[in-house]
DNA sequence: CGGACCATTGATAATTGTCAAAATTCGTGG
DNA sequence: CCACGAATTTTGACAATTATCAATGGTCCG
């Protein structure tokens, strides 16, 4: 189960600083922020939140990352985010006290901060700015949905493997001289899930890709991209 | 081309009243921020925005309704949203000053109330309950996003056509003593670039649920649904 | 090293897209 | 108000893509 902890060695280099919403304020603020916040713990495949339940808080990924997801009557699961450290939610349900409306499952052992409802909102008054952030960040991430939207609307499989590939490797990518590593977030029903395909689909496209010399499969979670500029035609940006 | 005109009749029915961001200031306020406003009307078929334009104010449906969508490479269609009266777009871009993510065209004779950047962020600065506001309906927009990225993930067709139905009922629909009367803001076309399919499918899934009785085409753009709870199951809610 | 979990592959079925033609609807002008 | 032409929609036949089911092969971690 979650473990709530009161950590001790929570200096400022963690929660806030990652945390582009709060960039703007200075030390001293951060530090009075910092007493408010509460934190907490979970395993990999650990639920933070279920798709109905009540928000009263704003969590902040403070280590680790988390899927978005929404399941459907005949029990497919559709993901609608990654979040990754610094990403928060449960931001919408703030001001009109809705429940959440996806769950939340943690991919590896993450820690969270959690600021609640009341204290979240005293800071936007307090720090008008950061509702200017939180603008900004919502515009983002609308921006990624009506991406993503078109990516599966449009259907064709083959984009969006490439699509999820581009994402993947902003996000999650290194680059060495050999090219560009991405550790991808999840296991290929994940991406399936993220994709809105079929599991065994996307082992197909991943082998074709293999055997057409744009990606290695280096194991499970790493693949090797040689050559960016394929991925993008694939993806369709011509 | 756009009209640009300042109306003479444009008194406090038209515009303000009717958009939720403003609903929380008085009389005096609105009338100063009337001041602010500039008109513009479309023609049906007319683009207010294309993809890649900058976006420089934020525009506020007065009359009509429009659709704003994104095309692929290979030159499909996505719509992503249909913004009715009282609906805004724009407002993402204006603090990242970000171009337009996407194209909108008016799909009837439209009416739109503009408020530039400058003159927006003003506004935000002098009523924080409208940033409130807009936080909220970015909100909702999400969740609708989120919920149409989980309807045509799962893409099983017959949902998608359920889904679309309750969500235009909800929009569009009378009801009477027959069932709900639903007035289709677009084409056929436009409904399956809205779910992500090929036309004739939407064809198809329409004759298939008129021969089952369970909707009926008064024309092209009305359609009469006798019984809306047939129509939620077929959208996948047990 | 073993077992659980995850990924791949093959064969087949189901769904949907595509192309082409026919039917219907819509809007305009007489 | 009707008629005509243009545009949209429907239907059919077929092809392509992807899901499903089942079996096999790999990988990871205690």
């Amino acid at each position: 189960m979650a473990v709530h902890y009161n950590c001790a060695k929570c200096n400022d280099r963690l929660c806030m600083h990652k945390v582009p919403i709060f960039s703007t304020l200075d030390k001293d603020d951060l530090r009075k922020i910092m007493g408010l916040i509460n934190h907490h713990k979970y395993k990999k495949g650990e639920t933070l939140v279920f798709d109905g339940d009540p928000m009263d808080s704003v969590v902040i990924i403070n280590e680790g990352s988390v899927k978005a997801y929404k399941i459907t009557a005949d029990g497919r699961e559709q993901i609608l985010y990654v979040f990754s450290e610094g990403d928060f939610f449960g931001e919408q349900n703030l001001f009109s006290g809705q429940a959440s409306t996806y769950s939340v499952e943690a991919l590896q052992a993450v820690k969270t901060c959690n600021l609640s409802r009341k204290q979240f909102q005293e800071l936007l008054y307090r720090f008008p700015e950061i509702a200017v952030k939180i603008i900004d960040e919502l515009g983002n991430r609308m921006t990624r949905l009506e991406n993503a939207l078109q990516t599966i609307g449009v259907r064709n499989v083959d984009n969006r493997i490439g699509g999820i590939l581009l994402e993947f490797a902003e996000k999650y990518g290194t680059k060495n001289e050999i090219g560009t590593i991405i550790h991808l977030p999840f296991s290929r029903e994940g991406i399936a899930n993220y994709l809105g395909v079929a599991r065994e689909t996307v082992s197909r496209k991943f082998s074709q890709l293999e055997n057409e010399g744009v990606i290695h499969s280096l194991n499970n979670k790493e693949i090797l991209i040689p050559d960016m500029g394929k991925i993008e035609a694939i993806a369709g940006f011509h």
